[in-house]
DNA sequence: AAAATGTTTCGGCGAGGACCGAAGCATTCG
DNA sequence: CGAATGCTTCGGTCCTCGCCGAAACATTTT
């Protein structure tokens, strides 16, 4: 069988420590140059190049020329979506061993990051649970849906809902979204499209920062008023 | 990042050729012995003997000591979970490279196979398709829905749904349900809990057979009639 | 008890690949 | 045009890990 050749390269690349590091890294949904890369692995540019050109060539990453720089992006949803499921499989077994160290790096990542190309953390959780609450959605571990109420809702807010209902012909009662099961809080939130609009909606108005060259983000003063008044978000 | 290195060694441990034949192998669910293993990935009892230990270490797999044999399987659906969005990954490049070659195996593999838990292939895509038709369920790449009517059809066929909602107070207007993304169909289907229960059904009511030692199964004749008259599946 | 079968442990071999230093391109800036 | 910066290619070292043969252990069967 020829698919498990390929099969295995695809997590063989993954499984290398440095690999797995610049992958990592690139979660957040952004481009990263190859030196950028090299730093965050703790390896030299030599090294990182090598494992950049293999990644590109087997289609986890896709690379953008720009100027003397070259900037590197997860080339999928599919290869986000994959870490997702390897991080969940991951962590499981964290369970059973001595608890993780857990640093004042993670204590940002906690509060609140982004998972690609949508939020997560205690905010992504607690803006999932204030719309389950709401009932402007419904989450299961498995899948999840936005309901009539809820579209209404993300539009009134100026999430571009609309573009998501670009594809289908008539306004459907309610959209199916994925939910992604929460690495550190160990319950869904918000992902798939829906997620990502609200996420960069997010970003856009203000209401949250993105933190250094971190997955993490910062709520804003105005973010935090959205959050909990239209939300009505439990922001501890 | 201590995470980073559990990632690390999980996705190392499924990038192994032989390794990843194992998994693959274990994929409709179901335990197999060390021996059995060992010739699925083309090497001996003792090299199979070290990769299990490992896998079972790491908590991909999970081990069932019976008599003088070791059955071996997938430690969670988590883990099954995984090993298709790698599967997707992986199939996705496959289209840029030359078509790889299908063999006659392949091709039972096609018309309906098992995916851990639930059916896949196409019949597995059928079946979703008639369902979505029916209006008995919705189904994105996302996420999936049955609806109201969906639940009083399969209940109606007798699949097990009461179990499913046990764990809720009330009835449901509607289950969400994981879709898959079929790697070959390039369509989803219906996973999840309701996926699996549909699929212990088939295989209780004889509708649908095990193929020897493959993943692969066989739709009955008293299958056909159902998949036909109950469902109204497109069936070549 | 002895034989047969399934599984594991041990020891050693060999290949693949991760890594870096040095040097070579490419692009931008002074 | 040099000088500086970012990235890549090349060559060589070192180490991990997958593999098997031989032998031990465990369980069932005769």
């Amino acid at each position: 069988m020829a698919s498990n050749a390929r099969f295995a390269e695809v997590a063989a690349l993954a499984g290398d420590p440095a690999r797995a590091g610049m992958l990592h890294a690139l979660m957040d949904g952004r481009a990263l140059t190859a030196s950028e890369l090299a730093r965050v692995a703790g390896i030299t540019p030599q090294t990182a190049t090598g494992h950049l050109t293999r990644m590109t060539a087997v289609g986890l990453l896709s690379v953008e020329k720009q100027g003397r720089h070259r900037y590197h992006r997860l080339a999928s949803a599919a290869v986000a979506q994959m870490m997702e499921s390897i991080m969940q499989v991951a962590s499981g077994l964290a369970a059973d061993r001595p608890k993780l160290t857990v640093g004042p790096r993670d204590k940002a990542l906690k509060a609140a990051r982004t998972c690609y190309d949508h939020l997560a953390g205690r905010l992504g959780v607690a803006l999932a649970d204030a719309l389950v609450a709401a009932g402007y959605a419904e989450l299961a571990t498995d899948a999840g849906v936005i309901t009539g109420a809820g579209i209404e809702f993300l539009a009134r807010l100026g999430v571009d809902i609309e573009a998501l209902l670009a594809r289908r012909g008539r306004r459907p009662a309610r959209i199916l979204c994925r939910p992604c099961l929460d690495w550190s809080e160990r319950r869904p939130h918000l992902a798939g499209a829906v997620g990502a609009a609200l996420c960069a909606h997010s970003l856009v108005q203000g209401w949250i920062r993105r933190v250094d060259g971190s997955r993490a983000v910062t709520i804003t003063p105005a973010g935090y008023q959205v959050f909990r008044e239209q939300f009505h978000a439990q922001l501890e």
